[in-house]
Formats: C-alpha cells, structure tokens, sequence
DNA sequence: CCTATGTCAGTCGGACTGATATGT
DNA sequence: CACATATCAGTCGGACTGACATAG
C-alpha cells in the first residue's frame, strides 16, 4: 500500500531511499539467503550461478562466461576451476582452435544444479511471495533495463575518454 | 532448450533470467558504476553510504548503523573508522551511557557528502532515464518488499531452528 | 551473571590489475 | 606483430567469526 507521500508533490528527485542503496540492500541481503541455500551442495553463489548459464547455454569458453557475468577472465577463471576441482564440469579443447577450452556440465554438476534450484526457487518464493504474477515480470524487466542503461554507459564512457591511444 | 519465449504463455514460474540473478547483476554494474563516482572525492562505496545514512540520521552508534545496514558492528566499525581518520565524521561519547559513541558528520563529510551526491544523482540518471516517475516508485515499493520479505524470513528461520533455549 | 557496545585479530569469497604463455 | 584466450601471482574492499574489554 501506499505511499502516503506523493502524488500532489512535483516528484521531486531527491526522494529518500535511493533506488541505488535498495538495489544495494536487497542484493546484500539476498545474497546471503542465497549463501546459505546452495552451501549444502558445497557450492558458492557464483558456482551456482556458472552452472547455471553452462546449464542454458553449454559449451561456453571462461571469455565468454566471463563476458556474460560482467567480470574479468581472471576471477571467471577461479570459479571454473574449482567447479572442475569438484567435478561439476569438464574442460575440452575447441576442435577448431587450440587454446580455447569449452565447458560443459558434468552428470554431477547437472543433478547439483536441480537440487539448487530447487532450494533457489523456494527462496524466491520467500522473496517474491506477495508479488502478482504481473509485478514481477514488471520488476524482471526494470531490472533489466537498469542493467543495460548502465552498461551502454560504459562502453559510451570508454568511447568517451579514449582507452590511451592518443599519444600516451 | 531455448525457444523464444512467447508473450502468449501463461507466464510460467521457471522464466528465464531468475530474478536472483538480475539483481546480483544489476548490483555488480551498479557498484562498478558507484565505484568511480565517488573515488574521485575518496570515498568507498560503504563509506558514502554510511555519509548518507548520517546525514538523515545524526547521532547514531556503530552498533546502530550496522543494525541498519544488515552488517555486523565489526564490519561497520572498519568504515567509521576510515571515515573518522578522513575527518569526514566525529565521534562523542553518548553523554547517558558510557560505552556508546555517537557519530556525526563534520563540516568537511557534509561537503563530501554533497559532492558525491551529485555524482550519484547523475548516475541514476543514466540508470532510470527512461522510467517514468511512476516505474521508479514501483520499482523502489518492490525492491523495499523483497528486502522486508527476506528479512523476515531470517528472523523466522532464527526462531524456527531456536538459539538454544529449546529444551536444552 | 547477563546483555549491549566497541574493537582487535584472523579469515574468506570474489573481484581487480599485472605479467606471461600460447594459439590464429 | 596484433589479438584473443588462458592462467599464475599479487592485491584489495568488504563481509564474517572469534575473542575480549567495558558499561549498565
């Protein structure tokens, strides 16, 4: 229910709890409980998360991963290696390149997989419980935009100030 | 498996992208992104974050404002102490209680502050420039519905797994 | 004694930069 | 050589648990 703060006054922008601290909060918080689901299959969120994009889209290199994740090749990396480690993937050589590595799920990694999203659906649940069916794919979307309007920017940013070839 | 999925669906309960995920991912570019608005005055993201906090309430304690930030004092403490030897806050002794420390923003981190919080306006700019100030609310009332929902479920889960007090 | 607060010390997961080897 | 990929090594911010001292 309502904000009983609003619609007379011009939306001013300096509204209180700023969308960046709730994203902020939320993500702290949800992070935890998410922690906590997937620890009894002995995986971290961020193996958990691998797993599943290897799950919807397999035989993805780290590069590509890494790119999808929003981070460098070099932390991708740790993850794919412990996922390996405990047996969850497997890395095979590209037919047609030599160095890069394709990773695809294991049998193993496939039923951890299941099982956690068994544990994640239930704490979306917890999460989302209250929210229509409507409210949610409208908060998926904003979300998504968000996302994409911060990551034109900074590819527009990069753009923007040159990445040192000017006359370095 | 990967069809596209259609609008005609009855809006399945396993949709693609886990709401889980596009928050994790919206705060991972949105920290980026915070991350270099406020370096230039340097300050952390926690560090504005706690400047913030403090501006719209005085007077709080470590113990406090980790309390609202749903971190431990011990984590928080390592902020305030950063923000004291920046001399962007000062800590008193609660004038009724011996132990506790009050804190409060100095002329410099109220400058800081203002700074900073012109840098982020402008960041969440870019991030919302293409919602309405309706979608904004509704974006804010849904993120601050999932923190409540998860929050109260941690308190359940203290009470339903018991501290010790059971029938020990 | 019990509780709340503050704080030191150690540790951890996850991300970053740098350097380097290698394949196209 | 340029470029993409992989990967080792070091570092960092930020959160956690444990252990204690102190105040009420």
């Amino acid at each position: 229910m309502g904000a009983p703060r609003s619609a007379q006054r011009p939306a001013q922008e300096a509204d209180r709890p700023r969308l960046t601290y709730l994203v902020g909060r939320l993500n702290q918080v949800l992070r935890k409980r998410l922690t906590e689901a997937v620890r009894p299959f002995d995986l971290s969120v961020s193996q958990y998360t691998v797993l599943s994009v290897l799950h919807a889209r397999s035989h993805l290199s780290n590069a590509q991963l890494a790119t999808r994740a929003f981070i460098t090749p070099q932390a991708m990396n740790e993850v794919v290696q412990s996922l390996e480690a405990q047996d969850l993937v497997t890395r095979r050589p590209d037919p047609s390149h030599g160095r890069i590595v394709q990773l695809t799920l294991t049998a193993r990694g496939t039923e951890t997989l299941r099982k956690c999203d068994a544990a994640v659906r239930a704490l979306e649940k917890t999460m989302l419980g209250s929210f229509s069916e409507e409210a949610r794919e409208s908060l998926r979307s904003s979300l998504a935009l968000c996302v994409q309007a911060l990551e034109r920017q900074m590819k527009t940013a990069e753009i923007d100030s040159g990445d040192g070839r000017g006359d370095g």
